[in-house]
RNA sequence: AGAGUUGGCGAGGUAGUUGCAGUUUGGUGUUUUUAAUACCAAAUUGAGGAAAGUCCGGGCUUCCAAAGACCAGACUGCUGGGUAACGCCCAGUGCGGGCAACCGUGAGGAAAGUGCCACAGAAACAUACCGCCAAAGAUUGAGCCAUAUCUUUGGUAAGGGUGCAAAGGUGCGGUAAGAGCGCACCAGCAGCAUCGAGAGGUGCUGGCUCGGUAAACCCCAGUCGGAAGCAAGGUCAAAGGAAACUAUGGUUGGUCUUUUACCGGUUUCCGUUGAAUAAGUACCGCCUGAGGCUUCUGGCAACAGGAGUCCCAGAUAGAUAGCUACCCUCAAGAUGCUAUCUUGAGAACAGAACCCGGCUUACGUCCAACUCUCUUU
RNA sequence: GCGAGCGUAGCCAAGUGGUUAAGGCAGCGGAUUGUGGUUCCGCCAUUCGUGGGUUCGAGUCCCAUCGUUCGCC
């Protein structure tokens, strides 16, 4: 379940950009850090498509196949939800040490619950 | 039926659907055209036997200025063969283990030299503590003989004790006591004959002899240009500039000789950009290869050669997942008496990152052959 | 990708192939004290990460393997 190229985040420049910059959220499981670029000449239509990243390291499983699993899950997430997403964002998911045994359905709870609480997702 | 040994196959399958990556074809948009790039549609392909550990061997790439000599250095170590090469594989020899099928093997040299062999023991490359034996002398005694004890000189390595190990082993003869001193068998060494391509096997003869350790230094034989590694290395567009430190030198194990060739190096800051001193993935390298499959020939085999056929992952914050249906396998339960139904699972180890050949480690199921034991016919 | 080191008691660790593996901290038991601390004495490694091998004998030498830490491009 990967992602269409353009809604990747794809440099280490761009990641440092969001650390530095981005306002963080913490899960059980997941922290997220979010970013949105605000130029103040353009509207809604000029800015750039919502990119993702998602970080995890060799602390939660020194598997590889372990981490890629739960990458996939999480990039299968990120993609039903991405038609709600706004554009402009520049978001990044780091995965936790405790998420080694979680399934599709924790990280689905987890992550709506933490880009509601972030602002990117505006709840109805 | 149980216990065990060896070898092999495969890593659930098919169809549909949503989604990702590559390739090809078609279409649309953008840039001044060639072309490049983005999106859409269709077709097609999409992880492993270990992709792993990085323990060996190569290919490939760049650097070491070129040639030569010597010394270092590293690795290997029964024989023959295979291979691009190997520390790998195949076939054999010796030794060790197992009742056997079979398995293991770091298996050159200890009479080139040096070192070490704790404790114990007399002695661990060299000897005599207790013993045994012979001769001489002394002691008790007036003297002699015998015996005993002691001393000195010599012989001996059988016995005792020590130890991992004591100088070939066992038996018989022999002797003052003993000893390969002699004989038989066994083990080792040397020579000859014979079989074998060779490691070695077999037989005969001989003198009787020499501790272990080389995964201690070392000696011998053989192999190796060195260093780095796809983050190698290159293409693309552009624009380089400034400051500081260091150099009579440097150029990849060391020394020397000859000829000549090349030249600065490091750090920091600014700048254009798709990307700026670095992990630039924008592009090449980058997937046609010591390639796979089928078959024939040679060879005990590893393997080699010929013919036919196929194209079979190429990502770069890094592509394989979710759902549905059927088949197959397994487990549990019910009906039921050998089939049906229901439920659950499809595992274990584990994810390509330049590519090959091995080794090692992790790991679940099935099949075949062989060995031993027990029971029945 | 290339390389280097370390695994010894709960913790920090020493250890030229040769008794029963040195210390320190912690822990446990005892003595001293009215009680506690200090001080003193004693105990605590079924064996050196694991598995093989060499050796008469391995923590030490060799091979393989597991874990862990670090460096360079």
């Amino acid at each position: 379940m990967g992602l269409p190229k353009a809604n990747r985040l794809r440099h280490s420049r761009e990641f440092k950009a969001v650390y530095k910059k981005g306002r963080r959220c913490s899960g059980k499981y997941l922290i997220l850090r979010a970013f949105r670029e605000m130029s103040p000449a353009s509207g809604e239509e000029t800015l750039p498509p919502t990119q993702v990243g998602i970080s995890i390291s060799q602390k939660v499983s020194k598997k590889a196949v372990v981490r890629n699993r739960i990458k996939r899950q999480i990039r299968g997430i990120i993609r039903s939800l991405l038609p709600q997403l706004p554009s402009g964002w520049k978001i990044v998911v780091i995965v936790k040490p405790q998420a080694q045994g979680c399934k599709y359905e924790d990280f689905l709870r987890e992550l709506k619950q933490l880009l509601l609480t972030s602002e990117v997702l505006h709840g109805d």
